[in-house]
DNA sequence: CTGAAAGCGCTTACAG
DNA sequence: CTGAAAGCGCTTACAG
């Protein structure tokens, strides 16, 4: 079934078959009828390639997700896929984990044909502002490293400032009396925001004279069941520690189950602090004391930027978030 | 930058180039190399429109997910993400809420001119053999109610048995010596695999001599915060309940916080058994006593079927994979 | 209000 | 091993 079927069965042109499919308001009212009638008789659904060959418009959104698919990620992708199906786009979601992520944005975007892209994680510190030149789509990054904080105009960012948020979280525990303070990040190779959460980690611990130390770097990959294990070794190596700061609220979990197993006690032997504000450090018991994310607000603000971005109301914009460190039960003030 | 213009720059025709993109074994090195160099040098990417126009081939595989995106279906979806992409197709993602999954469905695989689908969640009661004639697309359903099992020949299901899963849970209870004992369930109105693993409850209620209580289902709304609110209430009415039964790791979570926040304790106060076998569970503390679904297997086979069913290797299977009851340290044995 | 025709960027017999 | 040409199913000026 093509347009050229629909318009010999109704007796019409595929000029005006086009006009029905497309709602274009000159064609005579009876000719609309017969040819909707023909289409829904058949069945005919037009074939979207044609389409997009012809039109620009490919009403094509891609998602792009570096590395992990963690709940965080998870609970953002659900926000952002409801709204762009009621918007009447395609949501085509990639993973990928190739160290070069502006190549595979661009890669992605033309591939597909993208109108709208979203980038979940990964690491943009290459960018510049022609790397979008002649592609014609709407960027919103989400979450990624983007060092320099020029006013991009050629994409738009959505972020936290996630230096300043470790950098609190590490200050928080220092505060607390604690000197010997651990980090753990995700993968030895991570340039993402794991980069840019150690910097401010580093920052703090050297502002308050505390000597850096690079066996102090535990790497958790982002997962519950590696970071119960890298922790549970770095303890036992290192009983003077008493502090780990996870840059992760999984991690953290395994962290806190490591010191559990270890027949230590969270909070009294061992301090966590996580990071995300996922739920499970809500509920977790303890409660584990996190840097808490605003995911909702992030996702809502990057779909509708998104949008006003495609419907050209607005200017790119670069929009920082708030956090907020929310107090668990899972920190020992030492005196 | 089009396939024209590649075959310009190179000095070949337009079929040439072509062939290099798809890798055709009859093109002389040396021009293959030339032209690699040149798509190289000015980034072409083909247009994937015109491409589908005229293979028939879409390579276009859609991932429809039904209700809530919660940990369990973010790692499955992980898993297929990254196999999808490795064979050169195209992931859509789609995620609804409506009553009528099969429909759904249909319009879906038409709209995107799906050539291979897996559904995740939902209820296909309805379905029939021929509910997917003339549609020419390989159909792989994944933890799906769908109650009588038939050798249907148009689809593909890989599931569990979730009924008997829930029967075990409840049995494991009883033989422990728990009587009172409540389930917590996902929506009232779901009509997915919640009803299939309520089914198993109940039996397992009624085949030792209790009496079924509907006033002992908690809904739970498949959500650690929902779940935590509802047990809240619950247990301060319910107080001869010892156990409760949540059909998912994250409700049973947010019941296990319910209980020590009532000045309980898991276990001794209340026995918890989960549902899917999630890291979580294992990384609480208590471990949470739970049936694992081995999810790696599920998305790895439902993954592989879908391309044999593709390639043609294949008839459509019917595959039930093996539950595991998990034992934490979240159930009290009665005498 | 309607139709014939060009053309979107590819792939693929076909001929050499 | 290579190229010219037809055609995939649409949309859209253009002419009427």
């Amino acid at each position: 079934m093509t347009i050229t079927d629909i318009a010999k069965l109704s007796g019409v042109g595929v000029s005006t078959v086009s006009r029905v499919i497309n709602n274009h308001p000159d064609v005579k009212s009876e000719t609309r009828e017969k040819v909707l009638s023909i289409i829904k008789e058949y069945n005919y659904v037009p074939n979207n390639s044609a389409r997009i060959l012809k039109q620009s418009n490919t009403k094509n959104i891609g998602i792009l997700v570096k590395g992990v698919f963690n709940p965080f990620f998870s609970a953002i992708l659900k926000n952002i896929s409801t709204s762009v199906e009621a918007s009447g786009y395609t949501m085509i979601l990639q993973h990928h984990n190739n160290p070069n992520d502006l190549d595979t944005l661009v890669g992605f975007i033309k591939e597909k044909k993208l109108q709208g892209v979203i980038c979940l994680g990964g690491n943009f510190i290459d960018i510049k502002e022609e790397s979008f030149d002649d592609l014609d789509v709407a960027i919103v990054l989400l979450c990624v490293n983007l060092k320099t904080q020029k006013a991009w105009n050629s994409f738009s960012t959505i972020s936290i400032a996630d230096d300043i948020a470790a950098y609190e979280a590490t200050r928080y525990l220092i505060e607390n009396g604690h000197r010997n303070i651990a980090i753990m990040l995700g993968d030895r190779d991570d340039l993402g925001v794991g980069l840019i959460r150690y910097e401010g980690y580093k920052r703090a611990i050297e502002d308050n004279g505390i000597e850096i130390r690079e066996d102090y770097i535990i790497y958790g990959e982002y997962e519950v069941t590696k970071a119960y294990e890298k922790a549970t070794s770095f303890l036992k190596e290192n009983k003077e520690v008493t502090a780990i700061f996870a840059i992760s609220d999984m991690m953290a979990i395994g962290v806190a189950k490591a010191v559990v197993n270890l027949g230590l006690k969270i909070r009294d032997d061992i301090s966590i602090v996580g990071f995300d504000g996922m739920d499970v450090a809500k509920y977790y018991e303890p409660t584990i004391t996190t840097i808490k994310q605003p995911k909702d607000e992030m996702s809502k603000m990057s779909v509708d930027l998104l949008f006003e971005l495609l419907n050209g109301e607005t200017q790119h914009k670069h929009i920082l978030l708030d956090i907020e460190l929310v107090e668990g039960n899972s920190i020992k003030k030492i005196n």
